[in-house]
DNA sequence: ACCTGAACACCGTTCAAGT
DNA sequence: ACCTGAACACCGTTCAAGT
């Protein structure tokens, strides 16, 4: 067969079978014969496109930071510092939780992927033109990765066993209950994300008000 | 040689050798050839104490649970819940911080891990006792996880690439100085740290004022 | 330029064989 | 009980060969 008149593969072929194959069956699932299998292809011509199965997945990412709303940033959005940072943070969780076997490629950070520069570049900018220093918007960029790709990695409530004899009351005192919490995974994890994202909010909230007193 | 007549391996060797294995080299780098062979043994050897590879992991994760300082959960203890919701996160975040690299196996939960339960226990337990509801309890417990595990997880700072050309000014505009931060990497993600836990505490005390005076 | 099969140096795990 | 080598079904990546 050798070479085809009309490539077989694309960039862009590749990169959506891939997250295809990582949210059907995780991160683990996605080896290059298994990939190219899928593509129709042998596993060597996936090196055509791409430099390392690494930057297949990087790619991958970059499509998903894609995903994330950063309109609430715009210089003509009305929506004060506080609010715009709600809104892109739960964005921003929900494009991650589509996709939370990819979360680990995302921690990594932005690198050289547009869509992850993007990203910080618009809270960035934003945070300045609130009125940040630049340095404590570099912390909130920080901070806000931090608690996003906590919260999308791996569910709380998903990481207790489903089983009440796994938590002897003599050992384990107060974990009378935590066998239930895999079943109701769901409203536990969405609710911890709310109140910890509306923490968070209230206590920067505090923290610029001080510094509002304290500056000229 | 066989069976020798005093065992080659034990658990805890087997737990010692692969943790160093990941803070030196990473989870990649352990494999159960590499590992066995770090120990002077077959790779097959080591399924004769743990049934996977990824129970020694486990094993390892435990261990570094094990590390968390509970002491300001304990009744006795004068200190308030925020000074001591402070504290444990302090201690939680050096603790995973020591071994950076293995906090993707700690973010599964603690599952089974009685290490991992303990630390749950404690949190839950001082969280209910300093009057917060159990349902707001264990939402103190994911969102704290969530805020220390990812930030544990990977460097903010070390997520940009060190190479002011991989900041164009008209595609990114605010990113002038980003390519400075991989270099303050440490002083970054700890300031970064530092803010967010403050602000998510002055947070969870405001909406503790709140359900005060809600509540009878 | 873009695909192929063969090859290299690896994997996790099972299992019969040894003592 | 606890170690071994051989074996199975995999890996990521390189490379010469094909068109």
């Amino acid at each position: 067969m050798a070479r085809p008149r009309k490539p077989m593969l694309s960039r862009e072929r590749i990169v959506a079978a891939a997250g295809a194959l990582v949210d059907a069956e995780g991160l683990e699932a996605v080896s290059t014969r298994r990939l190219a299998a899928e593509l129709g292809v042998s596993g060597p011509s996936l090196y055509n496109h791409f430099r390392t199965k690494d930057a297949i997945l990087e790619a991958v990412a970059d499509a998903v930071s894609g995903q994330i709303d950063l309109s609430m940033f715009d210089e003509g959005d009305a929506r004060d510092w506080r609010t715009a940072l709600h809104d892109w943070a739960v964005s921003y969780r929900a494009a991650l939780a589509d996709h939370p076997r990819l979360v680990p490629v995302l921690a990594r950070g932005p690198g050289r992927r547009p869509a992850g520069l993007r990203v910080a570049d618009a809270v960035f900018g934003a945070m300045v033109r609130a009125g940040w220093p630049p340095a404590q918007a570099t912390r909130i960029g920080a901070l806000m990765r931090y608690f996003v790709t906590g919260s999308a990695l791996s569910s709380f409530a998903q990481g207790f066993v489903d089983d009440a004899a796994a938590y002897d009351p003599r050992e384990y005192p107060h974990l009378g209950q935590a066998h239930l919490l895999a079943e109701h995974h769901h409203r536990v994890d969405e609710g911890a994300f709310e109140t910890g994202l509306r923490a968070l909010i209230d206590g920067l909230a505090l923290e610029y008000e001080r510094q509002r007193g304290a500056a000229p």
